[in-house]
RNA sequence: GGGAGCUUUCCCGAGUGGCCAAUGGGGACAGACUGUAAAUCUGCUGCUUAAUGCUUCGGUGGUUCGAAUCCACCAGCUCCCA
């Protein structure tokens, strides 16, 4: 099967600018293709994972990638797919952020024997002239063309400044910037990308008389038409800091039936033949599903002993039998401990459980925590220092956070 | 440059002088039911407490016994005119 095929058949594929072209490119190693990655944030997220995915594929397929790390147009900000303007973030914010980002790549894509690259476009979007750019590619943009964008629709009620409706000059400048200086003659991204992508090509054509291409991935949503890989508003991160592997493994054991096959057929390489038999599964048996799906991206975002140990965990907390190995942990500081004895909400707090005392205490009055197995309704329970030192006791809230907490 | 309007707790959105920590919806969290799923029902959602109490309604000052609510100035945003 070739590689075009199997990402049409792994439902990666939204839209694409020549689909014979493209096909012949990818499928012959014949692409030098860019993903743009903005660095908002100093982990990288399971939103931007399926972008890497994608990015390993083309490589496995002999097609060169270029990572590009978004350090100048993080200046700006991308405004497609948001309601309202990003916060600022300073240049060194930006740049810390950028490394980060580097190193969580380097894991996945081999960057060896320029196999791949990694550029920045920092580097010539932040000393470009004003006047110059303007007359350079400025002239090629029709600002009415623009405007009825996708990506601007929707901020068009909500007000777009200036700054933010460069983004899209900016991004096309990148395009046609590598097509020149590195021979990239494609780009990928998420489907919210599309416009975007387009200005780039739409910009070398104009100015090179030459084509380029874009292709953008389907944007991963669960069976409620939400992203997927947030929790809580929250990111699932791949920084090992930021989410646990045991959280990760977590987050991806419980999607919702009607997304698990989708998850894996676009997420994880297992081969499509094993994927299509999976597929008549249904019922309590998904979990079989999601346990795969859980195992297999933990295994490739933080490697196979993470995996199994996320597995063991998860599979030793959720049959009754609880497994202190692994389990996240915290050692409160021992100027809680008072008359021999740690107050659990004070405790739940220290394990960042709870945001405050308040929440803690209701949740103890509702039934949600679970001490060393045995139900504590009363909130003004202690925990017992001796024991919390010996061997540490065990918080469960809620039905599946579990921590231990020792001295 | 001129004019009108808006700014509320995670989000949307009520509230126009005391009964407001502030209606309602969404989301999140918890309980029941389940398959670590979905749907449904229930509770709950500023901080602190045993109770009490404390700090919030863009910012700063002011009027008042008392302000999210009135006034002044500042900032941000939206719309109309140029």
């Amino acid at each position: 099967m070739t590689l075009y095929d199997e990402l049409v058949a792994r439902g990666l594929i939204a839209q694409v600018t020549d689909e014979p072209e493209i096909r012949d490119l990818i499928n012959n190693g014949k692409a030098t293709f860019y993903i743009g990655f903005d660095c908002t944030a100093d982990s990288l997220t399971a939103g931007h994972f399926m972008a890497l995915t994608l990015m390993k594929r083309m490589q496995m397929a002999g097609n060169k990638p270029i990572a590009l790390i978004g350090g100048g147009t993080t200046m700006i900000g991308d405004p497609s797919g948001r309601t309202d303007m990003r916060k600022m973030l300073t240049r060194e914010e930006i740049d810390h952020n950028a490394q980060c980002f580097k190193r969580q790549m380097e894991r996945f894509i081999d960057f060896s024997d320029g196999k791949a690259l990694m550029l920045n476009n920092a580097d010539w979007l932040l000393n470009l002239n004003y006047v110059k750019l303007l007359r350079e590619v400025g002239a090629c943009f029709s600002v009415n063309n623009m405007l009825r964008a996708e990506c601007y629709k929707q901020r068009m009620e909500k007000g777009l400044s200036f700054l933010e409706f460069n983004y899209m000059i900016m991004q096309s400048y990148d395009f046609y910037h590598m097509f020149q200086e590195y021979g990239c003659n494609m780009q990928c991204g998420g489907d919210d990308q599309w416009s975007n992508m387009l200005g780039g090509t739409e910009l070398i054509r104009r100015k090179l008389g030459k084509d380029a291409y874009a292709l953008t991935i389907t944007l991963l949503t669960d069976s409620q038409g939400k992203k997927m890989g947030k929790t809580a508003g929250n990111a699932v991160w791949l920084d090992p800091n930021k989410t646990s592997p045991f959280e990760f493994y977590q987050y991806w054991r419980n999607v919702g039936d009607a997304d698990v096959l989708k998850c894996i057929r676009m997420l994880t390489f297992l081969p499509l033949e094993q994927i299509d038999e999976m597929d008549h599964w249904e019922g309590e048996q998904l979990n079989k599903a999601k346990e795969i799906l859980a195992y297999e991206l933990t295994s490739l975002v933080h490697g196979k002993e993470e995996a199994e140990k996320a597995q063991q965990t998860a599979r030793s907390l959720f049959s009754g039998a609880a497994d202190h190995e692994n389990m996240p942990c915290t050692t409160l500081d021992a100027a809680l401990v008072k008359d021999g004895k740690v107050g659990l909400l004070a405790a739940m707090v220290a394990a960042k459980l709870c945001g405050s005392n308040r929440e803690a205490r209701q949740l103890v009055q509702q039934g949600g925590v679970l001490v060393d197995g045995e139900k504590v309704t009363d909130p003004t329970t202690g925990l017992d220092a001796a024991k919390l030192q010996s061997e540490g006791i065990v918080i469960k809230k809620g039905k599946k956070t579990y921590h231990k907490v020792q001295l």
